[in-house]
This record gives structure tokens, C-alpha cells and sequence, in this order.
DNA sequence: TATTGTTATACTCTATAACTATA
DNA sequence: TATAGTTATAGAGTATAACAATA
């Protein structure tokens, strides 16, 4: 007969892997009724109130390859939310700005970020969603976790 | 100029969703050295110790679509770690169990799982890890989280 | 020669829906 | 007619690698 094994719920992993997808699945549901992806809201967040950026610059910043955001900045300027543009510095570089109704459009979509935080944190406690945060962003750090997270 | 907004970090969303990134793909590289995917792993994992099951009853217990796990039993049995034989009882259903291999090589697949959770979570003091894990079970209890969150 | 961006390919997951066989 | 399982299609993410243009 088999040897018992400890369950997948004995696990911190799983648990937070759990919760994670939940909150994530949520906030999909509520972008994709604005007809975004969580990608392409959180390249839509980082340019926000910023210069035009290079691809380079926002596959580091995001963890992402460089064709992943190219494919990501197709779709957005298909939407109309994403300039590409030449870079007048370097002749192999473009950058990626939001047009004027992303600009329009970001507050808009943060409002249902707040809204999702609130709805799947709201029966704990101020003390304890400090608590939480404290512990999830010491282990952040511990484990040198760059980049947005978009999965 | 554009309205400032709240950052991604400020989030308990965002923080939850990188630490479960990196743990997941920590895990799936672990996995992956076995020839093995995460939510191969799952379903391994859910059949450890279990009479067969039908592929209707895994979907359910995994929160997968029938075809998704119709796929990953494909993959398996490809593999040589599952068997795929018509129900005695129910001439539609089909049952799916581990073969011998298999069931040798879970508790070898149980101890990188293990040795991802102590890796990850090393810097937190058992007092942290279990204030952690009843923030998350309060959570996953609240927000009525069902399934085993493969992705 | 190295870097930038794009493109191509293959893989894993998602979701919806069509389809076959059986209850 | 409803259910079980399979299959097909399309979408979104991953990864690697090839490629053209420029530094």
C-alpha cells in the first residue's frame, strides 16, 4: 500500500496559490468587461503619468520577454490605447506611450483594482490585512521577487 | 496632467499574486526536471492513494473543464502514469488511475513539493507561517474558494 | 560583434461548443 | 432528453530562437 504523504493544503504555496488565482480570476472578470486583460492592464499602469518607454525597459520591468510585450503593444494599439513610436536617440529603438483615451482610461480600470482589493479582503481586519502585507512583502524581499506578476 | 493613483504594491492583490508566481514557478522548475507540469502534479497527487476515478469527478475536484483534464489524462497516460478504463458500472464513464510507476514516483514528486515550501518560506518563524496560513484558510473559507488552483 | 525589436514556433493553460455513445 | 467523455477551435500566457536593422 501507498505511503501517506503530507496534503496539498499542509502547504503555504497552495494556499496562497489558492487565493491568488481567486483574486486574480475576479479582476480578469471585471477588466475583460472594459475588454482588458490583467497584461494588458498592468503595461496600461506602468505607463501611466510616464514618458514613452522602450520595449527593452518594460520586458525588465514587467518580467516579461521582449516579444511577449511586443505582442501585448500589438493588441493595445489595436484598441487604440498604445502609440509605438521611433526613438529619436537610437535608431533601433521604439517607445510606447498611452494615447489620450488610455490616459482617460487607466483611473477608470484602477477603480476596479480598488474594488476587487476591497471585495476579497474586506472580512479581514485593518490590523490584519497589515499583517498580511507585512509577511508577503518580507518575503518579497527575501526572495529578490522583481517584476509585475501578470499570470 | 493625469490624476494620481494608488501603486500596484499598495495592493494586497499584487503581493499575493507575485509570492505565489515565484513559489509556482519555483515548483514547476523543480517538476519540470521530472518531465512533470504542475497540474500534471495535481492530478498525480489527487489519485495518490485513490481507487480510479472518473475524469467528470477530477474536473470537479480540480475546478478544470472535463476537456482539460481529457488533455492532461492524454499527456499522462502518454507518460506511462495513468490508465484510462471504461467503468464496470456506467458504459459512458471512463476511470483514470495511477499505474504502478506512478504511484512509486508521487512521494518522489511530495518531496521537491516539500523542499519548494521550506525553501520559500524558510525566513518566516513558525509562528509567522501559521499566522500566514490562517490569514489565507480564513480567506479561502470567506471568499468560498473551491478547487486545486493549477495555473 | 552586440543590441533592439520583431517574428516564428511550440507548449500549457483557459473557455466555449460541437459531437458520439450511453442512460 | 440528459449526461459522460472526447474533440475542435480560439485566446492568452510562457519559452526559445531566428532574423533585420542599427550601434
Amino acid at each position: 500500500m501507498p505511503q501517506p504523504l503530507p496534503e496539498l493544503t499542509d502547504h503555504l504555496g497552495y494556499r496562497i496559490r489558492q487565493v491568488s488565482n481567486h483574486v486574480s480570476h475576479a479582476f480578469a472578470r471585471k477588466l475583460a468587461a472594459r475588454g482588458v486583460t490583467v497584461a494588458e492592464w498592468a503595461l496600461l499602469r506602468m505607463l501611466y503619468g510616464q514618458p514613452p518607454l522602450p520595449p527593452s525597459q518594460l520586458a525588465t520591468r514587467m518580467g516579461m520577454t521582449r516579444g511577449a510585450i511586443t505582442r501585448l503593444a500589438d493588441r493595445l494599439i489595436g484598441k487604440g490605447l498604445l502609440l509605438r513610436a521611433p526613438s529619436a536617440a537610437d535608431g533601433r529603438a521604439q517607445t510606447l506611450g498611452l494615447t489620450e483615451s488610455a490616459t482617460a482610461f487607466v483611473p477608470e480600470l484602477a477603480g476596479l483594482a480598488d474594488r476587487n482589493e476591497a471585495e476579497c479582503f474586506a472580512h479581514l481586519s485593518p490590523a490584519e490585512r497589515e499583517t498580511l502585507r507585512d509577511l508577503l512583502e518580507r518575503t518579497v524581499a527575501r526572495l529578490g521577487i522583481t517584476g509585475v506578476a501578470v499570470e
